[in-house]
DNA sequence: TGTACATCAGTGAACGCGCGTTCACTGATGTAC
DNA sequence: TGTACATCAGTGAACGCGCGTTCACTGATGTAC
């Protein structure tokens, strides 16, 4: 039977959100459409009145998972006092509890390559996303123009993104530990003090 | 019929370069037995005279891979002057040619995510091959004691793996191009400059 | 405001496809004597 | 050194399985008058 814009816009809320965390956890090619939608309470043979495709939810819940993660960003950013705001984000960023949720975490360390291998179409797509939540961010970066904030967020978030990947291949607790405070402390002196 | 150990080893050889090449290239999941064979020029059912499983298969090629890595590296540094060891390992691994070749690069920007992912057994032989790979390494990064150089190491390395996969996700040589410049003048005068 | 009809969100079954894996078979290679 | 036999690398077909996608169907919602 039919439902209402309402229910639908529910609905399609929960999709995104159960695809947006699911791909993140398994990767997108293991991230299947049946599970996604049984999570979300609904049966498969819904999901094309959602989406036009798999590829489509992906790039759908990849721009998802960057606004959640931009937000949780800003949140921090929030919480932070005054002239600390790009040190509370590294610190953010390579916590332990980050390290230990990819499926709420990094789109960028959760599915870099993969995106990376995406055909043309899809990675336009993302990298729009990707330039939305790099202006969310960008204000907090230091530089005095635009361009030298551009040049050190660039180099800043792949570098974290990097750390936080390698520290998820870790498999000793301590040396996660170790690897992520030894990277905080580099990442804040280089980027956050003056 | 039967073949001789040297025509078997030969074969093993290729399935296990067209392995590495193939799933850094593709990810370990859309990299399938049969397109491997097929490159290797064999048919998929031999695949497992060869190797146990498909995760199998995956690990060996992730050692493969490493080691190819390794040796590229340290090509770099042979041909590199006096003291520049590590600025020949750095601007080798920030290149063009590095950006768009993935199937014969860095496995953690290739198969970072991927591997965390990965089950226990699996990661647990993984990190003992890139424990091995790191120690060919170690002798270039500065660093008073083993320590010191291994927490170089461990910020050095995944952080260029992040700038990396964040240049494969971009789509603009030009782009592309500006951000490995930036990273290696960061990552030389940080880690390579005395 | 009420009525008639079209729309379409969601279900459940079915589709084709490619995948990892298994298996019977082949005949040259390797081994035991 | 030669013979008899077991081994096993590789083939090609088949297997079950899960996947993305399609489709006929239902009936409440939305729309046109």
């Amino acid at each position: 039977m039919r439902y209402s814009r309402e229910h639908k816009a529910r609905n399609h809320e929960k999709i995104l959100s159960m695809a947006a965390r699911s791909i993140r956890e398994r990767g997108g090619d293991t991230s299947g459409i049946g599970t996604v939608m049984k999570k979300a309470g609904l049966t498969k043979g819904g999901f094309y009145r959602h989406f036009k495709s798999k590829d489509d939810l992906f790039v759908e819940a990849v721009a998802r998972a960057f606004d959640e993660m931009g937000t949780g960003m800003l949140e921090a950013v929030k919480s932070a006092p005054k002239g600390q705001a790009l040190r509370a984000i590294i610190e953010r960023y390579l916590s332990t509890g980050h390290a230990n949720s990819p499926g709420m975490g990094c789109v960028l360390a959760a599915l870099g390559p993969e995106i990376a291998r995406k055909p043309l179409s899809v990675r336009k797509r993302i990298e729009a996303v990707r330039e939305a939540y790099r202006e969310r961010l960008l204000p907090f970066v230091p530089g005095r123009t635009r361009e030298e904030k551009l040049m050190k967020f660039q180099l800043l978030f792949p570098s974290m993104a990097g750390v936080l990947t390698s520290v998820r291949m870790t498999l000793s607790p301590e040396k996660r530990e170790q690897m992520l405070t030894e990277a905080k402390g580099f990442f804040v002196k280089q980027f956050a003090e003056t």
